[in-house]
DNA sequence: CGGCTTGTTGGCGGCCTGTCAACAAGCTCG
DNA sequence: CGAGCTTGTTGACAGGCCGCCAACAAGCCG
């Protein structure tokens, strides 16, 4: 409640961008798009509504950053996958995957499901860019180097399966960590030994 | 282009919601919730825009009323599924739902991916219970009649992999019918014999 | 034909967004 | 150290959309 006694300050560039954005991150995590306006995140960002349109156009524009911010994912630990056979490999890429969507849960999944807008050209590219991502690690996980259209189709479909997974166990607090890790498991492979095959 | 000689008429109230419902559904599925402005369904449907208020309520109110419709599916062929075994039962389900997709493709994938806005709890109701009919008929159709939550959890993430399979199939055209048909046959007879079982 | 019910209209107030000219914080140079 | 200048920052303006409501009139009824 820091009634902010106004002083007017002058911030570097970057540094004005970055705290604007973050306070946008946080406000478009807990409500949806519609639900806040570019006035909230000014007065929360102790700024004119005016400088947010200056450092990111649109107030869209501005949700893109957002929407990409949340989707980025360290993609370390993927070097650091195990080398067994295809089950084991199964088992830690789809750990991997429940990490991640678990610690950034209130963000990843918000955003991957569009939080807000979806068939919006610019938010479902970006949302598809970061399937790609996900059903990259995917393929290199299970092993597959040549990957053709198909292949890469039928790993975004597992991602799918994977999100709306997860979100039974997170959002609605159905299933099990254990479950949702044994579901995935066993079905990626499956896919992995009977269908991505015929691609 | 009809200029609309507006000499103004008295309709039964039925029929006025019934026609600014039919244009609402219609301007909602080829765009976006934001993308179209109440102003936008009243003229197109030569009325008032106070009148689209007056029968509806909110603007939200009038997209819930359109999403129910978009996913509401004649659940008739669902009784006149083969009494096969296993696998026969499977291939005639999953036909079933590629079907009622492909023909409602325009409209019944994009309001099951909340087309334009997911995080509103009404919206997200309204989904819900389209996943969780199509969830009970395939697990009726695979057999199952004693239903736990964590089943129907089950179920419903398999209805996910349904929707972003047949997504990849109707909207990015990457995969062919025959190639969503088998990988969701497969993926679903693994699901039932391997993991519905623990339920 | 006159009155009445009620479907229908149009405008008001409020909120939100994008733009832009004016303002001033802080650096630079004499 | 002060004047000037760069540029980060502000506040107001115009346009659009939405919810509401009092007034209007279409069509029925006595």
């Amino acid at each position: 409640m820091s009634i902010d006694v106004g002083q007017r300050r002058r911030f570097s560039p970057d540094a004005r961008r970055e705290q604007i954005l973050s306070v946008a991150v946080r406000l478009f995590g807990e409500r949806g798009y519609a639900e806040v306006s570019t006035t909230d995140v000014a007065r929360e960002a102790g700024v004119a509504r005016g400088l947010i349109n200056h450092y990111f156009g649109t107030k869209k524009d501005l949700y893109l950053e957002v929407i990409r911010v949340m989707l980025t994912v360290p993609p370390v630990a993927l070097a650091s996958l195990p080398d067994g056979d295809l089950p084991v490999r199964i088992d830690a890429i789809v750990g991997w995957f429940l990490d991640v969507v678990s610690r950034h849960s209130q963000s990843w999944l918000a955003a991957i499901t569009a939080g807000g807008m979806a068939g919006d050209a610019e938010v479902d590219r970006a949302i598809s860019s970061a399937i790609d991502a996900a059903a990259d690690a995917v393929l290199t996980a299970v092993g597959f180097s040549a990957v053709t259209p198909t292949l890469h189709a039928m790993a975004r479909s597992y991602v799918g399966l994977a999100t709306s997974t997860a979100r039974e166990w997170l959002e609605r607090g159905v299933l099990t960590r254990d479950q949702v890790h044994r579901l995935l498991s066993l079905t990626l492979l499956t896919m992995v030994s009977s269908v991505f095959g015929d691609a």
